[in-house]
DNA sequence: TTCGGCTTGCTTGTCGTCTAGCAAGTTATG
DNA sequence: CATAACTTGCTAGACGACAAGCAAGCCGAA
């Protein structure tokens, strides 16, 4: 097999390597300023190549879309059933929950910059990838009606989740802008720890007293784990 | 002078008109799917006539970024100035700042976009213009070290600082994506104004008990600047 | 040889920039 | 005043630099 390793031929490979270099190049500099060509050069074909297996631009955007979003609905749906079979109190599994989610989009970045592309062009190609959407939408709600127990708290949940989304992604991708400004480097260790503490803390305290986490156990749980 | 009220020339109004339309199509559909023709057609120029004042695209955007920075640098300072005024307790000014933020953010999406597109492209063009970024940081910082009575605390006031933009940005741009996957109307008032609660909750709750709001140095002097 | 992976040449279209030029003032000079 | 010389706001044509997509062909494996 490794006898012309190098010029071998292997489409699901070369499909891989070119969702691979779109990937990463449509999150980094965006759809405008990616071509077919740097496409094809990133992923060592030629610049023929994404056409042939895609057809379009548009539609090796969508897969890369795709394959980014169902990757992130797993990671979603395992989280949530380790939550679930953890049985722990309510705080404890949002802390374990929220700590879990920022290191995730800490090590996607490329999922970050993709959607945040994507919001800013009016979300056009993510309507037209229906499953996942409604994927997302499904598991999120579930984490949602999870933590409120009681209905009425569901608003109030539901704000909860999408400040656990903002604060999680906003150093993600601000890094070049604010955080530059306030002389913070983005990618210091030392910060995105800090900032995780911050971050899980400020949601867990959001959750507390506001939601009806039932006064059950008197037991406070200090820190998350 | 008002007889020929529409074929009058202007060169201030012109330049204005170009900004306005640049800012918006820059800030709605990004720089690569702008052209200097949808400029000039949208200030009801010529396509040749944004080049003709602003020497390159490239110069329109800087110019376009530069004003909107300078106008939020504006508010920022009469904010904390009205702040700084008050004589309110560190709790109620924070209250207060978040959510005249939250409303600032709300009715200036052009900027938000403008800076999370910057921020996609790794802040390139925003490093160009110095003494925005720079008054930036030095009147954010000045917030910080503001609610941090005590030097200990300003890396975590910083934080919360890093989490009050982050939380009042977020459904600004992610209308499209996220909040469409939760089944939210990002512009509907009732969302809005439920959003503006939680964010002002969070942050002050994140205040509360983190940062020494410091039980006063023997002298209670209730509140000093 | 055949078939599918992959490349290369070509077409068509768009964009930014340059530049010549027109028209509406403005200033200098009689 | 008047008129010629000059400036300035603005337009439109031309050009070079790519881009995406298509089609014809090359080449390696079955």
């Amino acid at each position: 097999m490794d006898r012309h390793s190098d010029r071998e031929r292997n489409p699901t490979r070369t499909r891989e390597a070119i969702l691979d270099a779109a990937e990463r190049l449509f999150a980094e500099n965006g759809y405008d300023a990616t071509s077919l060509t740097d496409v094809g050069t990133a992923a060592g074909v030629s610049r023929g190549t994404p056409g042939y297996f895609f057809g379009s631009k548009e539609q090796l955007y969508r897969e890369v879309l795709a394959r980014c979003l169902e990757r992130v609905r797993a990671a979603v749906r395992s989280g949530r059933e380790r939550a679930l079979a953890s049985r722990e109190p309510p705080e404890v599994v949002l802390a374990g929950a929220v700590g879990e989610y920022f290191d995730f989009i800490l090590s996607h970045p490329h999922f970050v910059k993709l959607l945040e592309r994507e919001a800013l062009d009016g979300g056009r190609q993510l309507a037209h990838i229906p499953p996942h959407l409604e994927a997302a939408q499904e598991a999120l709600g579930a984490i949602v009606s999870e933590l409120a127990l009681d209905p009425a708290d569901e608003a109030e949940a539901q704000q909860l989740l999408i400040s656990m989304l903002a604060l999680s992604w906003f150093h993600v991708v601000h890094g070049p802008t604010v955080l530059r400004a306030l002389g913070v480097e983005a990618g210091a260790p030392a910060f995105l720890e800090a900032r995780r503490r911050h971050v899980v803390g400020l949601v867990v305290q959001g959750l507390r007293g506001r939601i009806g986490a039932r006064p059950a156990p008197a037991g406070e749980a200090g820190d998350e784990a």
